[in-house]
DNA sequence: CTGAAAGCGCTTACAG
DNA sequence: CTGAAAGCGCTTACAG
């Protein structure tokens, strides 16, 4: 077993003795094991040199290599929720790929909603010299930014604020609206009722606008009385039933997975057979919900994943951020057996 | 705005301007920035390098710090499935809280269980510098530890090996399964069936073993006929239904909460009530299903949060690990409303 | 009570 | 083609 790392064995193993080893400098072990383009090294050297680093089970030292370099390889996450839903998950797994892909590493702290420990966390990343944070929520809303935060390059994901020094990514509502309604709108649906949340956010506002926008560009009247109101959980869309039956509509857009997971009961109680009598597409894609309901819910998917990857690539720089607001990501449509062709 | 960090103002304002700016040397702010019980410092001194501190916002350098010091202050983990559920997200949550308090900071990775990918973000950790390494799975299970992990400390979370050498942290399985059927026996329930998973698992043997130990207790024969297999999800508890209903318990122990939640569709098809007809109860307490569903679930929790915390106090010598086997970790009762007293 | 100096493990001009 | 040396931002004996 290789002798590395201070951890099982000894202390570890530096440059310095790999260069012992292959009796070369310091300066030939750091530019052939970075196999830097400017330095001409001798062959046999190489060759000693790379004998030496496996045979001594040589790691370098990134902390040393970012000291001497300057600027670092960290990229943090402060995430108001981790543990909640999958959401911030699948954001810091988007994030984590595309650093990681970049050569950056993630240092993630969880902050709870507590502004304390935010500035905590911020401040401890700050002296990691993080190269920059993404500030994420884990459902969309407006925030006022963290005045730490000013100190750093920072990009808001999932969230977004009136102080548009600070670029944003964010999903695309109004265009996930509009793709959940085309959905029943495509299958024949036209008497299409939607049930949105009582919470005013984004997510409210914009769905709603995507579902006037598909009816509209369908050539269908909006029709106030088939937009429905709901607590945002199973409770709300189980309560929602009866208004649905009672609207007459032949397709359901339901502002969320859990809506629909409530609706799917009342509907049930009704004697009301999903998708036959009725179809419903929900929204967010929450696999533990949405791909185990009978039927398996038809829905449109928060791209959480895609916000934590584009969060990087604006931090970065690699992928331009509108000046006049957040970049938008595309909400994609998921499509299981909820919706039934209309006869 | 004092001028910190190199990300939005200029260069960082490092220990020598500090020096400089109170007229002292680094090694007096070295001292009194870390409060260093040693050091003779006056008062006026430590004074003037408060105040230039504050003035020029300095903040240490937590990478050179490390470097100088020696041994780092980050801890990795490493995560099979950050994105799919909630539970990895609570192994996070409960690690971080715990690394914080402790003056550590967390390097988190996921795989998505390929090995590749795995090595890679090890092999980083250890450029690192980390401590330790935490490496966990998003459900109990047996592993083989990559071979790379023997380059330093590394506990075990929610998984094990039959390396004993790694010290490893999981839930109590058995004592789960014996809280679950004891909530039944506590209300009266004496025929009580088991859905249990049909994939091989310390969760599947365990659970077994807590089920028939607590009807020992309570003076029940263990009827095989009561135990029912079934895929661990919401089709397999939907699939049990007939099968509870002809065991003719009056209560249900279900492996986990999915299957729970198909139990409940299949008993309201053949016209039970929960918890009037039948008693049901769960485990996992994966919240977006448990809490919402009609009635909400009565379950057993498993601890993620605390196999995370306990992971990091373990790894820090803080906490001792049996040597002969895993720290096991209670799952507590989570009281709602699928069970009813037996009248 | 305070400072000069060496050292942590690397990188990077600069010589030769 | 290769090495000596300075430097990254800190800490820590050691002097004084």
């Amino acid at each position: 077993m290789s002798a590395t790392g201070h951890g099982r064995n000894g202390p570890a193993v530096t440059m310095r003795d790999v260069a012992k080893a292959a009796g070369v400098s310091v300066a030939t072990v750091s530019h052939v094991v970075n196999d830097k383009p400017g330095a001409r090294i001798g062959e046999d050297a190489r060759r000693r040199v790379q004998e030496a680093v496996a045979q001594l089970g040589y790691r370098p030292n990134a902390l040393a290599k970012t000291l001497s370099q300057g600027g670092s390889r960290f990229i943090g996450l402060v995430a108001d929720a981790i543990a909640t839903t999958p959401f911030a998950g699948q954001i810091i797994h988007g994030a984590q790929d595309e650093a990681w892909k970049h050569g950056y590493v993630l240092l993630v702290a969880n902050t709870d909603g507590n502004t304390e420990a935010e500035n905590d966390a911020i401040a401890m990343m700050l002296e990691h010299q993080v190269h920059g944070i993404l500030y994420s929520t884990w459902y969309h809303r407006e925030i006022v930014v963290p005045e730490i935060l000013q100190q750093t390059e920072t990009v808001l994901v999932d969230c977004y604020s009136t102080d548009t020094t600070f670029a944003a990514v964010v999903p695309d509502e109004r265009q996930g609206g509009r793709t959940a309604t085309e959905q029943l709108l495509a299958t024949g649906h036209r008497r299409i009722a939607f049930i949105n949340t009582t919470s005013p956010s984004p997510a409210r506002t914009g769905r709603l606008a995507g579902y006037r926008d598909a009816l509209e560009s369908a050539g269908i009247d909006f029709d106030e009385s088939l937009v429905i109101s709901a607590e945002p959980q199973q409770e709300g869309g189980y309560a929602s039933a009866e208004y649905v039956v009672a609207s007459g509509a032949s397709g359901v857009f339901c502002h969320n997975d859990r809506v629909a997971m409530g609706l799917y009961d009342g509907l049930r109680e009704r004697g009301l057979r999903i998708p036959a009598d009725i179809a419903v597409i929900g929204f967010d894609n929450q696999e533990v919900i949405a791909a185990h309901l009978r039927p398996p819910l038809t829905t449109v998917a928060l791209p959480h994943y895609e916000l934590g990857a584009a969060g990087v690539r604006v931090l970065l720089g690699l992928e331009p951020a509108p000046h006049d607001g957040p970049l938008l990501i595309a909400c994609p449509p998921v499509m299981r057996a909820s919706i039934h062709e209309v006869l």
